[in-house]
RNA sequence: GGCCCGUUCGUCUAGGGGUUAGGACAGGAGAUUUUCAUUCUUCAAACAGGGGUUCGAUUCCCCUACGGGCUACCA
């Protein structure tokens, strides 16, 4: 039978959520929805001391922002809640108690100081890999070795314990990844990796496998770095009499740092100017922030369709997908192998193409709010007009206010080097006949202006072209910008020809 | 160190036993826009190395190098 694709995210609430665990829980989302699925949100949060407060909210609220929804989990509940391994942590004892039961586990009540001398002694006698495995645990206090009144002794008073796996001495574990075939790992390789800890929590490995199964999991789709350990999440399904149900696997290569080694951590945003994450995140310990996607102005959509391609390719030319259009083309099979290194420059030109793909009328409601909290009030129809204007120059929304400031507040600085050598000869008398000119007509639309621009410079013995940038900078006091006479239009016949009177005053002062 | 995974332009990648090895970003040059941005044209840029297999390997196999991950009572 058919099993209902479930697919699910299953972050640590350690910290804010980087941009490669988003993309994680997109081609988990891509794969769900492509197969009519269901998309989980799980939160392991089995190791209390790494546990960091406002982190799960940060994820909610990230994804969300990311426009990747969850069919089930600690947000929205569902049919296996809770969702919350801490909330769960009765569950997962039976199952390990289940393993030394049928001789895959066993107790072990070695301490840490014993452990370290273990692991000490090993890498003097040059042993290449030093680990609790099928020779060394002859040697440590545990349910193998101790007699096993002893070991009921201990259990009845109360001793630390932890529950290990029993790895089997000489056997070939087979992982099938659906991105990189069959991966071979030998068990005598393997350490017996502890299951159950002191603490009364499951770690990763059982809680993991235990919830995968409980929750009808199909697909495990994650990161690189849980392929080294998929050999014992096999074995663990194997012993718990789960292999039927296994879900399949897919390893994702790892999101590389843009320039030298190793995988993009959290201190290469800001080393690099760059976002790393998608929210802006507050330490809560340090204080230190680390800045947001989407605090840096971009546009969700163009993260995410960023993030697709990093990694994923469709088999064709196109670059901009819609997230059902990514649901529509994604597969598995066309994930790469290889980590790839992230490119912020990529990444803006994405925003770009989504900012010229929204409309002005979109544009205008968010720039609006912008312009209310600095205290202006104008006319939905005036800052359209000036997104239509503007949009084409910036590849953020961001920048709108520092591109398009003086369409709102009069400009009171210039650049007085440009001016210095602009100003002089027939300028000066030709911009106070265009001020003059410029105020008598009634038509103010861009033809008009552009009409008498010509005009009045040739009245003046000027070419148009040599008087056009310091114009610009008097009504504007930018040397560069959307088209000069629209946008003269725009502002209007009486603000401009004050603006053109304030500069010249100003413009006279300093030649 | 050991184990596992990987390696096509600077970056993301397509391709696949015989190709002028394709695209995108970034970069260079030019044109348009009397500004900037846009747009257009154009240039430069890659199969890690060595052995096999083969009539022929960038493509398949092996080795080496390099890169990455893991090696906790962390996930």
């Amino acid at each position: 039978m058919e099993r209902k694709v479930r697919v699910r995210f299953a972050p640590s609430p350690t910290g804010p959520l980087h941009m490669g665990g988003v993309r994680t829980a997109l081609y988990n989302y891509l794969f769900a929805k492509k197969h009519g699925g269901d998309m989980l949100l799980r939160i392991e949060d089995t190791d209390q001391t790494r546990y960091v407060l406002g982190a799960e909210n940060y994820i909610i609220e990230s994804l969300a922002w990311c426009g990747i929804t969850f069919d089930e989990g600690v947000h929205v509940g569902g049919p296996h809640a809770p969702y919350r391994q801490s909330e769960r942590k009765e569950m997962y004892k039976q199952y390990a108690l289940q393993l030394i039961e049928s001789g895959h586990a066993y107790y072990a009540f070695d301490s840490m100081e014993e452990l370290d001398a273990m692991r000490e002694n090993l890498k003097a006698a040059n042993v290449a890999s030093p680990q609790y495995n099928y020779i060394t645990r002859e040697g440590m206090k545990n349910s193998l070795t101790l007699p096993s009144d002893e070991v009921a002794r201990r259990l009845a008073a109360g001793d630390a314990y932890v529950i290990r796996m029993k790895i089997p001495r000489k056997e070939e574990v087979r992982v099938v990844d659906l991105i990189r075939g069959n991966v071979l790992v030998q068990t005598s390789q393997m350490d017996d990796k502890v299951l159950f800890k002191s603490d009364g929590m499951p770690t990763y490995h059982l809680a993991n496998v235990v919830d995968d199964y409980l929750m009808k999991i199909t697909h495990v789709i994650r990161g690189e770095e849980w392929l080294p350990s998929a050999p014992l999440h096999v074995l663990l399904y194997r012993y718990l009499g789960w292999e039927e149900v296994m879900p399949e696997f897919a390893h994702l290569p790892l999101l590389l740092k843009p320039d030298g080694n190793g995988k993009l951590s959290k201190r290469d945003g800001d080393r690099l100017g760059f976002p790393v994450f998608p929210l802006q995140w507050q330490d809560p310990f340090t204080e230190e922030i680390s800045s947001g996607y989407r605090e840096n102005g971009y546009i969700p959509a163009a993260f995410i369709n960023m993030l697709a391609l990093l990694g994923w390719n469709p088999g064709t030319p196109q670059e901009i997908f819609s997230m059902s259009e990514l649901i529509e083309a994604f597969s598995i099979e066309r994930i790469s192998k290889s980590g790839a290194k992230f490119d912020s420059a990529k990444t803006k030109w994405f925003n770009q193409q989504y900012l010229r793909q929204t409309s002005s009328e979109d544009l205008a409601k968010i720039f609006a709010t912008e312009i209310q909290a600095k205290g202006f009030d104008y006319p939905i129809t005036y800052i359209q007009a000036v997104c239509e204007l503007v949009k084409e120059k910036a590849q953020f929304s961001n920048e709108f206010w520092s591109l398009a400031s003086y369409f709102f507040e009069e400009p009171n600085s210039f650049d007085m080097d440009l001016v210095r050598k602009k100003w002089k000869d027939a300028v000066p008398a030709f911009m106070a006949n265009l001020a003059a000119d410029l105020n008598s007509i009634d038509q103010f639309d861009a033809l008009s202006i552009e009409d008498l621009f010509k005009v009045c410079a040739e009245k003046n013995g000027i070419s148009a072209g040599a008087v056009m940038q310091i114009f610009r900078i008097a009504i504007s006091g930018q040397a560069a910008g959307p088209a000069i006479f629209e946008l003269t239009s725009l502002i209007g016949k009486e603000r401009i020809v004050k603006r053109l009177n304030f500069a010249i005053n100003q413009f006279n002062t300093i030649a």
